[in-house]
DNA sequence: TGTCTCTGTTGCATATATGCACATAAGGGT
DNA sequence: ACCCTTATGTGCATATATGCAACAGAGACA
């Protein structure tokens, strides 16, 4: 049975009883009513409607097509309210994907939507790989570095966030501060993996030497566990750094200005929930 | 929402991720697939896939979509089955409307397909006037006299009955056994009404003087106690009056051979429980 | 009885949807 | 490196469905 669009004009038939009436309130021609009803009829082998000059009588098939019709309506129609409905919309799942380093920036944003919105829910996907939009594994991406060329997601610049480097007060107590001119002789921490989109990973592989990185991690928060005890030099936002009284801001290097990028398929950017937070995240930037 | 076929359209995609899966399902060709797809989200405008160069992937709404046809398809496919399949269509209510006087031709008939069809039931409209065929009052019907000529019911020839003039024994034991010579002298019971397809009652009425009508009703059973009480000349079957031995069939009048016909709006005569109904109704001939 | 409006029905012109062929891109296997 | 298969996307010719207009019958009402 794929005659669905058929099907329904048979149940607007059996609730109205006359084609005049079930093409009014279909908006089609009555005389389109009439051969969609045969056509129906005919496929299913089976009649639906008695005619006579007053109009069509459902038979006891046509009477289920009308009950049947009539759930299939009402289920539709709210269906349809519910997917056009924005606020009806803002429920559900939000997956977000970024390396774990960024995810800091994202939460006083989704603390402020979900007051306003509690019906959404957040994923993070923090992870090191790219999680593919296009697949669907995720409906934002946060991304760092150059602007992401793609065919099929939408580039929304985010926050050119600060970077430096630091060290803690423990690291300093046992090595003495590093200085701009003596870095090249201390303890590094590092990213155990080299990852184009992390930039400031990247400089460390290449501009210190191997011998230097002293504690690796495949894990960002492993890697914060060993700055904090003072294993040695490692990369945080400016803004974190600042935030903690033990941490030390080095003169090493350049400070970096990294800029952030929110990525959207296109398909999905109009989904309510979605434009909202991104809406909602540019506001942040 | 009136776009069915593209909502099941959409629902198949969905489940099937490709249009080009969706396309061979369906039965229809893969860019039939696409513009139906983009249709529904143009009308809806929300987007329910995102796509890729792998397929199709149903966002949040195109999910509820799958989900939704999923149910309705399943309902839609349990209607084709049911009313598709005969045994499964062999239940319900059967309406037949004759006048009283023939429901006693009809049960040996209903009680033998009963037993076949147990979950038929029938509705017996036994009454003077003849309801209408075409506006559903009724499945069947059965009707005396002249071949009736309709234009959107077709006419099945049943049984030729016998009908005879008899009286009760009550009434020759008070007013003698009627005859040929002396019948216009007696009593006779008749239908109040002047009935066009009640023939014998029309044979009464016109042959019969106006006071020799003794007792008149409008209904056939009232007419029956009155005959069983002896008030007078009535007519039956000849089978109905040979089974009862207290009533003496009279040489009055002529034999009557009356046609009895079958009657069935040609739009349900395909119904299987009102074939096969009517098949049973024709081996009774 | 005539008119008016309601119903379904049918032929015909046109608009709409469909299928085909081809272009394009990406991955898998040899 | 090449082929083969998978997938989507897009003009274009054709098939299909639609709307229109006209017709016929039935009932309401004056």
């Amino acid at each position: 049975m794929d005659k669905w669009t058929e099907f329904k004009t048979a149940y607007r038939l059996a609730k109205l009883g006359t084609l005049s009436a079930a093409a009014t309130d279909l908006g089609i021609h009555r005389s389109t009513v009439m051969r969609q009803i045969d056509s129906l009829e005919a496929h299913l082998g089976i009649k639906l409607f008695q005619r006579n000059d007053k109009g069509y009588i459902p038979t006891e098939a046509g009477q289920e097509v009308m009950r049947l019709g009539e759930i299939t309506d009402v289920q539709f129609n709210q269906f349809v309210d519910k997917a056009t409905n924005s606020d009806a919309m803002m429920s559900g799942v939000l997956k977000i994907t970024c390396v774990n380093e960024l995810a800091e920036l994202l939460f006083p944003v989704i603390n402020q939507f979900q007051a306003q919105y509690p019906n959404v829910r957040f994923e993070i996907l923090g992870d090191i790989r790219k999680y593919a939009l296009e697949y669907g594994e995720a409906d934002l991406a946060i991304r760092m570095g150059e602007k992401p060329h793609t065919l099929d997601n939408i580039v929304i610049p985010f926050q050119c966030i600060e970077v430096v480097m630091c060290v803690h007060q423990k690291y300093v107590e046992q090595h003495g501060l590093p200085t701009k001119d003596n870095w090249s002789q201390h303890k590094f921490i590092a990213n155990s993996e080299r990852i184009a989109h992390l930039p400031w990973n990247e400089w460390i592989h290449t501009q210190v030497e191997k011998s230097q990185i002293v504690t690796t991690s495949n894990a960002h928060q492993v890697l914060d566990y060993a700055l904090h005890a003072g294993c040695g030099i490692s990369v945080s936002t400016k803004k974190a750094s600042q935030n903690n009284p033990l941490l030390h801001i080095l003169p090493i290097g350049d400070m970096w200005q990294v800029n952030t990028w929110i990525l959207v398929h296109r398909d999905i950017i109009h989904i309510p929930k979605v434009r909202k937070f991104i809406d909602q995240l540019k506001l942040a930037r």
